[in-house]
DNA sequence: TTGAAATAGATGACGCATCATGTATGTTGG
DNA sequence: CCAACATACATGATGCGTCATCTATTTCAA
């Protein structure tokens, strides 16, 4: 077994900065979120990529692909955004097995209602405190560590 | 009310990049430290500053500030530890209302062991895949953010 | 064609995070 | 001094995320 290679100073730093600034921009957006819209980051997500499908709707592993969750995780968050009256889910005519999960009026009209306010708060909160070779800088290292992580996936 | 000042191309592409690294990166060190440590990243912060503190003790007051963490999440996750055996709670003499968390010996342990693997991993995932610039303009970007999300805060 | 394996999805258990609330003790202004 | 307020901490309820497991159906190879 070969030594540790610690942290040093600079990197401690960073890393520590970096930690608590995901930590407070993810609680924040959150916030933002649950406060004027009532709905979780989760929750946005899984109706962004409903509004994006044609008729609003999607088989449940395509969701789950896309946004890159647990089976399960979809599934329970489905039944509680079910019972909440965001979803709902149909049936499968091809695949007996499948289903549907479909955008209800109210979860469109939610979704409608929020996205501006959670778009503008990411703009006020991350891209206003940033120049634009920052953001292109960030948006290169994440590509990286996400080739690092997983080198088979496409880090886009 | 205004117009919404939406995202462009590359801002939505930056963004996307950075929240799937994020969700990604935190999963991998959760997984890392859970499979070869049987702890959380929540365990190792909270092993980690009872370490650096005077016998390996303090107060959750003072644990809660340094971590940023709520009180009642800081209260039932040292009950969690406790009831590993990870932590133990002690009376504090000066003030009744109080109390002190104490590493434990299987608390030292545990962190002595799981820190060497943890480091390794985030330089491994997160630095072996970065230039000392990049990673000097992640740690002023997020300065910047945090600044913002609290002006009031040092964001260090 | 049929049995094995893969796929789609649901569910229960359990740890985690937050919110609201409760209790005890300390502090302070009148 | 003492009533009001603030501080330290715990707890119960509920939503969220993961793991292990289960069922139903489809696919595929012998």
């Amino acid at each position: 077994m070969s030594e540790t290679r610690w942290l040093g100073d600079d990197e401690q730093r960073a890393w520590r900065t970096y930690l608590r600034m995901q930590t407070r921009l993810a609680a924040a957006l959150n916030r933002q979120l649950q406060t004027d819209s009532g709905m979780s980051l989760a929750d946005y997500e899984v109706l962004v990529h409903l509004t994006d499908a044609p008729d609003g709707r999607l088989r449940p592993y395509e969701l789950q692909r896309a946004l890159e969750w647990e089976q399960s995780r979809l599934s329970h968050h489905l039944s509680r955004m079910q019972r909440r009256g965001l979803v709902e889910r149909q049936d499968c005519p091809g695949d007996r097995r499948g289903a549907f999960v479909a955008l209800t009026p109210a979860g469109r009209e939610a979704i409608t209602a929020a996205a501006p306010g959670h778009v503008e708060t990411v703009r006020t909160l991350f891209f206003d405190a940033l120049t634009p070779e920052q953001v292109d800088t960030l948006g290169q290292l994440a590509a990286q560590v996400l080739t690092r992580l997983d080198p088979a996936s496409p880090a886009e």
